[in-house]
DNA sequence: ATTCGAATTAGACAGAGTCCAATTCGTATC
DNA sequence: GATACGAATTGGACTCTGTCTAATTCGAAT
């Protein structure tokens, strides 16, 4: 039973967290990550930010960048890439596809335990698939045009 | 039988193609026109502005923007967003999905007749779906690191 | 208290894309 | 051919996201 549910996200518990994924937690990666674990929405670099440094400045943009890149590469969170302005960081690394509101920008989670993709071709011999990305891009119908 | 083939991209023929799609069919947008559609590859901005400069310089940055936001209002063309970085866009309008490998940065098609995607989730009401993207990231997997 | 590597920082920088006011183009009219 | 006029194009300044770098600060160990 892998990847119980955590139901509270604390400072503490995402301290063990990030030292399960090989990352020295450290004031800022801590708050950080609790910006984006606390909430369950997908945030860019610049939401994470400005909620890092909400009451006092504590957090410079070269650390937000640093920190999430490298929760990216200890697979910590994933990255969502629908909107060609800004990457959205997205806490849940579970299996899941993505829908998407080009009116709001709201980016939404499809669970990826119902969905069946079948039809793809084999890969190209030497290659292995690093994942896959399924973004449902919405708008609402009676757009005032 | 719609979507005839055409075999071979002409300036002519884009003209027409242009027209057809109620864009005034100007030089430098039959020369972007012509990159995209004669090679069968995904460009990106700066990459059509290369091929269209690639003789003498013809064509502005601004233009070449404005013309790919144009073609891509008239559908004539589509965005693809896979990298972060750039934006590509795709000449290929018919129902398909792409395959991306992370190494190189080559974005191949997938032809979506044979692809069937099933249980996802019924929209919320008053959403319409303005199209379904799937992107396979791949990586070759002898990867030296 | 001192040390030392790791983490953080400010600010310069890079690249993609947008904006704007000025110019040029192409077509229509005479 | 000359003129007029709206549409298209242009250079260049600008914005925004993200990276880089050299200097500083932090914190754990001694």
């Amino acid at each position: 039973m892998p990847n119980m549910e955590i139901t509270q996200y604390t400072r503490d518990n995402l301290a063990e967290k990030l030292r399960a994924h090989g990352i020295n937690p450290t004031h800022q990666r801590i708050e950080i990550a609790f910006a984006l674990f606390s909430r369950h929405e997908h945030l860019s670099a610049d939401q994470v930010m400005a909620i890092v440094n909400e009451r006092h400045s504590e957090t410079s943009k070269a650390t937000v960048y640093n920190t999430l890149n490298l929760f990216l590469d200890k697979k910590l969170i994933r990255e969502v890439i629908v909107d060609p302005n800004k990457v959205f960081y997205d806490p849940n690394t579970e299996p899941h596809y993505h829908m998407y509101d080009l009116e709001s920008g709201r980016l939404t989670d499809i669970d990826a335990a119902d969905v069946r993709v079948t039809g793809l071709p084999t890969l190209p011999s030497g290659m292995v698939t690093e994942g896959m990305d399924i973004i449902i891009r919405v708008r609402p119908s009676d757009a005032a045009h």
